[in-house]
DNA sequence: AGGACGTTGTCGCA
DNA sequence: TGCGACAACGTCCT
């Protein structure tokens, strides 16, 4: 059936024709290739039973995007000269079987083979320590030796696809097709389409210091949306019009856009607005980088032709090249670290006694915890299955040593699933370090559940688009409702308590019992030197509890004995 | 052993 | 807008 030789490209993420060794690998030499992905229906098929609608592993968005993206490789293949051949089942089955039917004499699939990863594996490992400072791993890391490189960034023809014999061949499935129902709706429909084609656009814009990609489109539906939603808000509109304004500059503008990019070089990660959303502050490269639509080594190679160019520019960690090494980072220490994804027998995740409350975990991932900056931000990651870092920041902050105490696996879960950039090394990574748990441990520093959104987002615009039914809260009260007059929540139509809830609980004092908390389990870690035995930690965690009780107690009491008082005052 | 440093806290003050 | 106080962690390097 075969003729001469014939190689298989395996698909599983490396979602691209640019820069892809894999491919330049499995097309070398051969008279026919075969680009195959396979879908694992165990994978796919809806799950009626989790939190959220979508498959047991991913939430919807994440699906949509990789349908998209595998359809956008279909359509390069195919201008290629080839296609892309999708099969079902389980795949090392399916892939067996086709190996063998269509004498495949080479499989290609993306693994870091390279000189460069295989010496920086050895250099990383640094005998058997991962390096656990991003200066650190910066040290070990160096420049990358493909950094100058030629890349293979365009080709113009493949291999002919081979006989596919009675291997039955798909084309790539839509969401319906896979089970899901009511896909259409807008509401949950992220705004970020998945594939190369839309990657390689959007790191253009992103250099040429354009708006993100399809921006103008989504604006035109958001303008028409946010200014039916609160026709009275002038300073929204006002704030609308001059965006629309930069918009049409940038795009009229005809100054060497292509290549110099005053935004690139100016980039510093911890100083963008978490609460853009028309326009994101970051570039939303991630869930590309996540799915291979988008090669890490071409976008750093893009970056470092902007820095020649420009006169002064940002530097890693901040800049956007540091925002790549950060990936490499977590992957590194991800690699070098057993249990890196859980607190129990983890060499580098400090022992601490999070609390069991599945109300409170409950009340954080459905976005209703009372705190409309949190709130929102959930949301936001329900709907669109991206949000600005910092934003993330926020509510993992929230969740665990800030507010609730709730353990940073279970956040961590909740992320996997919904955000179409999850990658486990980097989500995992940030679960650490955002509950303190590893990589950094200044746990006094919380984020503010009302200020830190106010102060990027003093109107509110962020919450009003993302829980609509605060959209009429006058802007003193949009951060804390619950403060609000019953006079101005009815005005508002938003009565708290029934239409949003309450806070489930009070920042000033959880965040105080949460640093002591974390001062005391910091503290029994160091007695044992990181290694807690269970009975350890639970007897902690009894301790913490009751004593937490206790206080709660007396300010009841108090409480108690301050409501008869102002009863007593009422009826003076 | 001791000091420098760490991608991104908050508040109050000038 | 920028500073110090707050209270103070661990890692890395000398």
């Amino acid at each position: 059936m075969a003729f001469g030789s014939s190689s298989l490209i395996w698909f599983r993420k490396g979602l691209r024709i640019h820069d892809n060794p894999a491919l330049d690998y499995a097309s070398k030499g051969t008279a026919a290739l075969y680009p195959v992905f396979i879908i694992d229906p165990h994978y796919m098929k809806p799950d009626y039973n989790a939190f959220s609608p979508g498959s047991s592993r991913a939430g919807l968005n994440r699906i949509r995007f990789l349908l998209e993206s595998l359809v956008d490789l279909d359509s390069n293949l195919k201008k290629l000269g080839s296609r892309l051949l999708v099969l079902k089942g389980e795949p090392g089955e399916v892939l067996f079987r086709c190996l063998k039917q269509w004498d495949v004499k080479k499989l290609c699939f993306e693994y870091d083979t390279e000189p460069y990863y295989q010496a920086l594996d050895v250099r990383v490992k640094n005998g058997g320590k991962p390096p656990l400072t991003y200066q650190s791993f910066l040290k070990l890391a160096g420049e990358p030796s493909w950094a100058s490189s030629p890349l293979m960034t365009s080709r113009s023809s493949l291999p002919l696809v081979g006989d596919h014999g009675d291997c039955e061949i798909f084309e790539v499935p839509t969401l319906k097709e896979l089970g899901y129902e009511d896909t259409e709706q807008e509401d949950y429909l992220t705004p970020f389409r998945g594939g190369e084609s839309e990657a390689l656009k959007r790191l253009r814009d992103s250099l040429s210091d354009k708006v993100g990609y399809g921006f103008l489109e989504f604006m035109d539906r958001c303008v028409f949306e946010l200014t039916c939603n609160f026709a009275n808000s002038i300073s929204l509109e006002v704030n609308l019009r001059t965006r629309v304004k930069d918009v049409n500059f940038a795009r009229l503008s005809k100054r060497e856009a292509d290549v110099v990019s005053e935004w690139v070089a100016k980039f510093e990660k911890p100083k963008g607005d978490p609460s853009a959303f028309l326009k994101p502050a970051t570039t939303v490269l991630s869930p590309y980088l996540k799915f291979g639509c988008l090669s890490s080594r071409y976008f750093y190679q893009c970056l470092k032709d902007v820095q020649k160019i420009v006169k002064k520019h940002t530097s890693p960690p901040v800049s956007l090249v540091g925002q790549l090494l950060w990936r490499d980072f977590f992957y590194t220490v991800a690699f070098g670290t057993p249990n890196f994804d859980q607190m129990k027998n983890s060499t580098i995740c400090k022992q601490i006694p999070w609390n069991d409350n599945d109300e409170l975990f409950a009340a954080w991932r459905e976005g209703r915890t009372g705190y409309p900056w949190i709130d929102a931000i959930m949301v936001q990651l329900h709907k669109w299955g991206w949000m600005h870092h910092l934003a993330r920041h926020c509510v993992a902050c929230f969740l665990t040593r800030g507010d609730l105490f709730v353990h940073w696996e279970k956040g961590r879960d909740v992320f996997e699933r919904l955000l179409i950039d999850s990658d486990w090394a980097i989500n995992n990574g940030n679960w650490l370090w955002l509950s303190c748990s590893s990589f950094f441990y200044q746990y006094n520093r919380i984020y503010s559940p009302i200020s830190f959104g106010k102060k990027y987002d003093p109107n509110g615009n962020y919450i009003r688009y993302f829980l609509p039914i605060l959209k009429d809260m006058p802007r003193e009260y949009i951060y804390e409702p619950w403060t609000a007059p019953l006079s101005i929540q009815t005005k508002a139509k938003c009565i708290i308590g029934k239409d949003y809830p309450k806070p489930v609980v009070l920042h000033d004092s959880a965040s105080k019992e949460c640093k002591r908390r974390m001062g005391e389990a910091y503290a029994l870690n160091k007695k044992f030197n990181g290694l807690v035995s269970e009975e350890e930690l639970s007897s902690l965690r009894k301790r913490l509890e009751e004593e937490d009780d206790k206080k709660n107690q007396v300010q009841e009491v108090k409480t108690k004995k301050q409501k008869t008082i102002d009863d007593w005052m009422s009826t003076k």
